[in-house]
DNA sequence: TATTGTTATACTCTATAACTATA
DNA sequence: TATAGTTATAGAGTATAACAATA
């Protein structure tokens, strides 16, 4: 069974409001990778919210969107996509396996590989836990308009892909 | 002594370049949270290389930055301000004063807290590491122009400061 | 009674080495 | 010889409970 993370996002905070703590973080919020962690936190954590009643961490998630987007896709091809080590994997697949969201087949043209297809449960759990990821970007909208969510995804883009 | 983490980015990378997987990830390219993690751990990772000569992860870099511009900032503040939990800041702050970077004085106002002050090699060594970091963020302007970096920074603090 | 700093500890995440079956 | 999938295991990161000293 999977794990879901506990993250209570209240641990890291004060155990009581402090007293007005005017820190000066000026420097580092210049910095890239800083604001980048930070938002990227701040994102999953809601994900993580959101995603709890479908059982999904966000890697969960990631593996189960490919999957429906690639079917017969290989746990290789899952490591590689989303930066995972395959011995990291295992335990995911089976996992999703035991929950019949997933299943394993031979694979077409390599004895060696299996493709990985959805289940029909797997199907309806995703289609559901999609749309709630996608509604989770216009809650961001909030505090971003949709175009400045744009924006930010195209920028984003361009920092961590090659070319 | 603070252990470096590894951090093979190969590590998690075909063990042989495929043979061209045409792997659809557009659904979640689509996804803020999903995009802002990639981000996040492909700047962290030039991160590492360039302060590895340092000594300094980014959690350490973090705090000692706070120390640099907060003279005298207790152990609380430090964990209130980067989101660490109290037990995992003692380590790191334990082995920067082992390495003489950084010096606890009783706190003037309140004997329960000490105060974190740089030594002077820590002064030295942040002076340098600062730079390098500063420097860091005009590489990532090979991909960015200095104004898309400069909007990027604006929308990711737009998505984790409240208000 | 509440907070700072701390110890001990557990759980999750990430990484390496090595094995098997197949190519 | 090389790759897909797997097992076992080690290390780093993150979490909770509980304690002493001070407020």
């Amino acid at each position: 069974m999977t794990q879901l993370r506990t993250h209570n996002p209240d641990a890291a905070r004060p155990r009581k409001p402090a007293t007005a703590a005017p820190i000066d973080a000026s420097f580092l919020e210049t910095l890239l990778g800083y604001n980048a962690r930070r938002a990227a936190l701040a994102v999953i954590e809601v994900f993580l919210e959101r995603m709890a009643p479908y059982g999904l961490r966000p890697v969960d998630f990631s593996v189960m969107s490919l999957v429906t987007h690639n079917p017969g896709i290989t746990s290789r091809q899952l490591c590689t996509a989303l930066g995972i080590l395959p011995p990291n994997l295992v335990g995911m697949i089976n996992a999703l396996e035991g929950r019949g969201l997933i299943e394993r087949k031979p694979h077409p043209h390599d004895g060696r590989a299996l493709g990985i297809h959805l289940t029909a449960a797997g199907r309806k759990l995703m289609q559901e836990a999609e749309q709630t990821a996608a509604a989770l970007e216009g809650d961001v909208g909030n505090r971003l308009s949709p175009a400045e969510l744009k924006t930010l995804i195209r920028l984003l883009k361009k920092v961590y892909k090659p070319g």
